[in-house]
DNA sequence: CGTCGCATTGATATCGCTCAAATCCGGTGG
DNA sequence: CCACCGGATTTGAGCGATATCAATGCGACG
């Protein structure tokens, strides 16, 4: 762990978290970690490099960030229970792997301002997530649909006070296009247009 | 401040935070700050909605993230000197001004676990920001363009160990299509292509 | 030698963008 | 009350870029 070289972004860990670490190697491909598996730990890249990645409906697969030596992978995972990611490193690589208890209880446990701010830095980070996945998406019959369930909540409704053409810059498509996406999906009935409203159905 | 009723996500700020805070109205459209600016404050949404918007080229705006009434905003700014997005209100809205130097101490200083760790997310959250704009742009060409300058540095070369495939992913193309952006590139001179590295020229 | 995975190239289909125009709607002033 | 105006929405028509499908080349490997 000595005379590691790091780059200028690493992430000094105190000694007392990376004595708790244990270390692992990984080939290029293998999974660190998956989709939905408890949070246990969060990594320090050592050499090589991680992805993190989910999969879309066709199975394409969306890079949501990437860490390099000396950085950390997957801090924003200390908000979650469960990844939201694959974790896969790139090449062969090497990563400490440091227990998010030790790291919650570095950063004052879960009432300290520390935490609480780290969890709201990750909070965002797992809405830009949500808006790469969409803008990873190709039609804007997806996007708009991903964007009406990710944003709808459990009753599917948005409300939205702005233009439309605001609502097409979100999503990164022209007025035009958006507003035949809606008058088809409304056509089909899979939504309704109120005023400053936009319910998803069904 | 008192009998705020604030959502599930809110951050509750410790007083002797929100003590030194002012509050400032700002009217929709309003910017709360510029690109560019030096970051003085992180704020806390009392009312109303902010986005952080760059704006493209072609000036079609890209929207990096909204906070909402109890969220923070551009709290991932504390990792910098400078705004890197303009911060503006999409409604009627009430901030809360925490100036940065009091969020810092807060946070045990700037050699803290603490703070390297909201660091360490902050950062992550400024390349997703870049994944974000790069997957806004429509054409083949400028996604290309933009990940080499992103992250080809100073010298514009980027090493890519991985699948042509694999780089199609990140950049939400696919392989011929990225195959023959990248062919024409070269023929046109603004790139070179060896082994494992992509060299922007000019 | 045959096969497999990936790179490369070609042909075509599709979708969203672009430009243009009609319509709607709230506000304003006569 | 009505005519008019400006901004936004809605609709139309055509084009261009990318996705998609298909085929070939090509090196690694058993």
């Amino acid at each position: 762990m000595k005379d590691l070289l790091m780059p200028a972004a690493s992430v000094a860990l105190p000694a007392e978290l990376l004595t708790q670490a244990e270390t692992l190697r990984l080939a290029r491909g293998e999974a660190l970690f998956r989709q939905g598996d408890p949070v246990r730990y969060v990594a320090l890249v050592l050499e090589g490099e991680l992805k993190a990645v989910r999969y879309m409906l066709d199975s394409a697969e969306c890079v949501m960030l990437r860490a390099r030596a000396g950085e950390l992978f997957a801090e924003s995972s200390l908000a979650d229970s469960r990844y939201r990611c694959d974790g896969i490193a790139t090449g062969p690589a090497r990563v400490a792997l440091v227990p998010v208890e030790a790291m919650r209880a570095a950063l004052g446990g879960v009432d300290s301002l520390a935490y609480r701010l780290c969890l709201a830095v990750a909070r965002q980070a797992r809405r830009q997530c949500s808006r790469l996945e969409r803008l990873r998406l190709k039609r804007a019959r997806d996007r708009v649909l991903h964007f009406l369930v990710c944003e709808g909540g459990e009753a599917g409704i948005v409300r939205w006070s702005g233009h439309l053409s605001e609502l097409a810059a979100e999503l990164g498509l022209e007025r035009e296009t958006l507003y035949r996406t809606l008058a088809t999906l409304e056509a089909e009935g899979r939504l309704r247009r109120l005023d400053d409203e936009l319910r998803l159905l069904a």
